[in-house]
Formats: structure tokens, sequence, C-alpha cells
DNA sequence: GCGCTAATTGACCGGTCGGCCAGTTTATTG
DNA sequence: CAATAAACTGGCCGACCGGTCAATTAGCGC
């Protein structure tokens, strides 16, 4: 046959066909949730036959399942490190550990969405998995309020809350209420809400209203 | 009457009729959203043909959209009716209207969720629609500041914006997170990041770090 | 009563869904 | 160089999707 031989026709590479898969499937759950993608565009965008994701995965659930593993992978991976690496309690450590949550969701939408698809869709593959790192989280306010460091009239689960819920729905929210009349950047906010968190959590001058 | 008759074979009733699919549709958007809801469904929930559904209501679409609206008109009575009574600018201001938006969220769990779903799909519809109350909501911000009942070293809509995320999204994530180890009650949570958020606000005494 | 409009029905449309299966092609390996 | 397993393909399946249409039925003014 003349010029357009296929160059070597079809140099087979499982491990990057599955990846590909994998890859195209996240993106689109990411983008659209569970019930709104369908097989065939997953193969279309990695460019792959329908059979061969079946091949590869068995079904569409468990390409689903298969993409919440790896974003949770992420989320945990980033937060495990944070939780370890601090030695001892003081009021800076809470205010990195926000930042560092902070600017992993911002660095991570995809994580974002997929999660909110995922809790929406009243999966409990999730909650069941962060319980951990929310007792760590928790353990160490404690202790910071046992060292007189932050006031100890709170719940310290209820403080891991608050910053955990207000740093992932900012940014779940920034896209369709970034109009919002005088919002300001991420940073901005991230300052604004860190000056009121922290001084909020100081402990109270006994005279407070 | 022999208990069973049909009662008059169908007592027609056009507005009940269209109020019962409004109402089927509402019901199945609000648990699976968009996407996963069956126009089937909505015609055996309702008790009603497909082909009526369309004939009252055109297409999915309008339906999704008649949804929205009805959501979106509970929320916004309510948020109105709160920013239009206050008179004055005080502390409590802020407080009181904080707890009424975290009981109109408790009281109405399916507005929460439909936001969600619309947000995730890149609805538009709502955030064009509540700019409005925000922008109210940070102008009752910044006059608390220029009365110096409130620091004034933050932007008004960061503080409409994290106490709106922070409700909201305790519901959303609510039924996920139920299970955290130590996580309070409704009441006990709110009372705990009022007392964080509100002390956060107060005009800082010069020598804060 | 009569006729018109609107409510309501059931059958049906083309299209898409996730999944399956019978093959073909490639890589491995003995 | 066979033989075997795995990667990969195209075609097909029954079920279901949203939507349409012609035909029936009920209400309502005259």
């Amino acid at each position: 046959m003349p010029a357009d031989q296929k160059t070597s026709p079809t140099p087979r590479d499982p491990d990057e066909t599955r990846r590909r898969i994998q890859q195209a499937a996240f993106d689109l759950f990411v983008e659209k949730g569970f019930a709104d993608v369908a097989m065939r565009e997953i193969a279309e965008r990695s460019g792959v036959t329908k059979s061969l994701i079946h091949h590869h995965f068995g079904s569409k659930d468990a390409l689903w399942k298969s993409s919440k593993e790896a974003a949770f992978e992420l989320y945990a991976e980033n937060q495990r490190k944070d939780l370890m690496q601090a030695t001892s309690s003081n009021s800076d450590l809470l205010r990195r550990g926000v930042i560092n949550y902070f600017q992993f969701l911002k660095d991570h939408p995809e994580v974002v969405r997929l999660f909110s698809w995922s809790h929406l869709e009243r999966d409990e593959y999730l909650g069941e998995n962060d319980s951990e790192l929310v007792r760590l989280g928790a353990a160490r306010i404690r202790e910071a309020q046992e060292a007189g460091i932050f006031r100890d009239d709170i719940n310290p689960v209820h403080v891991i809350t608050t910053f955990v819920i207000t740093c992932t729905h900012w940014f779940a929210a920034h896209s369709h209420h970034g109009q919002w009349d005088g919002i300001g950047s991420d940073e901005d906010f991230l300052d604004d809400f860190l000056n009121i968190f922290m001084d909020g959590l100081k402990p109270q001058t006994a005279g407070s209203a």
C-alpha cells in the first residue's frame, strides 16, 4: 500500500489505555456528574471502544467508584501530610492548616466538584473515609484549647467543620457567585475569613456580651 | 354508597393536576437532580400520563425551570422579609439574620438540595437572582461598620459570603458528615459558629497579632 | 341539548442508554 | 513457530429516553 501506512498498526499499551479511560471518565464525571455521562462519551474522549472500557473496568459504576477513589486519594494525601507534620500546638498551626487546605482546594477544583456530585447523590463513600481526618484535626484543636491558645467553650469538631465548610463551599460557590458585587479574590476572601475566624477563636476576656 | 365506586369517573381539575405534576417533579428533581429524573417517573408519581405533562408544561426543561423558580421564590421571600424589617444597625441584627437564615435552611432542605444541583449543573439562574439580596445584606454590614459596631478592615461582602456559605453547606454537608465523631446538633453548631463569628467581627483593640 | 375548547389518553417515534458477545489482532512465552 | 492469554473491535440487544400525535372525554357558554 502507498504512503499512508499505519505507522506500526497499533502499539498496544494496556496500562496507558486504562489510564486514558480513567482520565476521560474522571473529567466527564467532574463536569457532569454520574447520571449525565454516557459510556459512549467516555469511549469517544479516550479514543477507545465502549467494549474496551467494559473489558478494563467492568461497568459504569466501577468507573465512577474508581474516579471517587482517585479524587479522595489526592485529598487524603494532602490532609494527612498537613496533619502529621504538626508537632506543637499554637495558633499559627491552625492558620497554616486552613491556608494549606484552602490552597489545595484552589489547586484541585475537580476534587471539589466530584465530591459535591458524590454527596448530592447521597454516596456514603466519602463520609466514611474522611471521618478519620476530622478526628485528627479535632484532636489538634482540643490540644490548643487545653493549652489556653483557643477559647474552650467551643466544640472542636465545630471549629474543623466551620473552616472545612467555608473553604470548600467558597470554591464550590465561586463560579456561580463570582459576580456578586464587590466580592474579592480568593486571597482577599481567605484573609478576611481568617481574620474573623482566628480572632473569634481567641480566649475571651471574661466580659463579652 | 358501596364504598369503592369511582366517585364520578374523572373529576377533572386542571389546576390541581398541574399542581400535582409540579410537586412530583419538584420532589424528584430535589432528590436526584435534573439528569437522573425521567418524565415517566414524574408521570407515574403524579398519577398522570406523560403526554399530559407535556400538555401542561411543554418540556422537561420547562418543568425544571419551574421547580427552580418555586424554590427561589420561597428563599427570596424569606430573605426579603428579613432584610426589610431591619431598621437600625446593631450587632444583634446580624445575629438574628444568621439565625433566621439558618432556621430557614433547616426548615427547607429541599431548597438547599435543589440549589446545589442547579449550581453543579452550572446553571446561572440563581446567581443572577440572588445578587440583589447579597447587595442588600452587604449594605447592612457596611452601615454597622461605619457605626463602629463591626471591625471595618473586612470586606462586607465577605461577611455575608461567610455566613451564607457556612449555613448552607452545614445542611448540605449534614447528611453525609452526620457521623463525624463528636459533632453536635444543628443548634449546638449554630451557637458555636455564632460565638466565633460574632466575636471575630468585633472591632479589634489595636494590639491584635 | 349543542358545539367548542381544553384536559386527558395510549400508541408510537427516532434515538440513546449500558451492557454483552462473537470475533480478530497483538504480545508473550515455552 | 505454534499456542495461549489478553487487548481490542463492531455489531447488536432490550430497555428506556423525551417528545409527538391523533383520538377520546369532560366541562362550559349558549
